[in-house]
DNA sequence: CCCTCCTATTGACATCCATCTATGTATCGA
DNA sequence: TCGATACATAGATGGATGTCAATAGGAGGG
């Protein structure tokens, strides 16, 4: 160990709003938000995300994703489905189609967390 | 395809700050930024950035996180690697020491990637 | 009813990733 | 120069993940 040590701390107990630049982090926090930031670590997502907050009505049909994209109709359900677990989109099905919207709170909350 | 479709265009191009919240992403700008979520998205890595944010001088010896994070050493230096390549830790030598400090600017404009 | 369209699920496959042990490299003290 | 200490790298391994083809599920139109 180095002597400049300093004996840090570690709190398990979930603070109020987790932040990596605030306390040191334990684990169950840490894992929390590394789950929120695993759902925003592929390209296909982020411009799943960014393609719902820039739609006029705010929501996207699935099928319009297939195509922009360039990635198969599963794969794009699947990251669908993986941003929905995240909590970061919702689908309302309507008839056939099932409208995507962003739940900009959720993205919000992940920002917080690197921030000062 | 959905009627309310409504042609979504995707600027390849990089904007000045590509930012999910903004126009949709293209491939090249969706595949750094998901890099950098990537770095993001480990629950021990997030606990090493915490740590960092959290010490008195700004930056935390190596061996000072192998005790606290309950993982052996090399996997500690792996991890450490990722964030360096991500730009967000920095490495000085000092004597046997490796002395690692937080990057807040580059964790900064991860942030403003998800900012509004 | 049956057929068509849209979406979700399943299964298979390749790749990536976190982790460890073992080893290498560098620095300091004796 | 030798041994001890701190960190990095290499190799191995089990598990997670992105992708697609095939299929299932659901809704609407004839």
């Amino acid at each position: 160990m180095a002597k400049r040590s300093g004996l840090i701390e570690v709190a398990e107990a979930a603070a109020c709003c987790p932040s990596v630049l605030g306390a040191p982090l334990g684990s169950a926090d840490a894992g929390d938000l590394a789950r929120g930031f695993s759902a925003l670590a592929d390209p296909v997502r982020l411009r799943v995300l960014s393609m719902l907050a820039a739609a006029p009505d705010g929501e996207v049909c699935v099928c319009d994703f297939v195509g922009p994209l360039g990635k198969s109709q599963p794969t794009i359900s699947h990251h669908l489905k993986v941003l929905g677990d995240a909590g970061l989109v919702h689908g309302d099905r309507r008839g056939k189609w099932v409208w995507y919207s962003l739940d900009r709170g959720r993205l919000a909350r992940l920002r917080a967390a690197i921030d000062a």
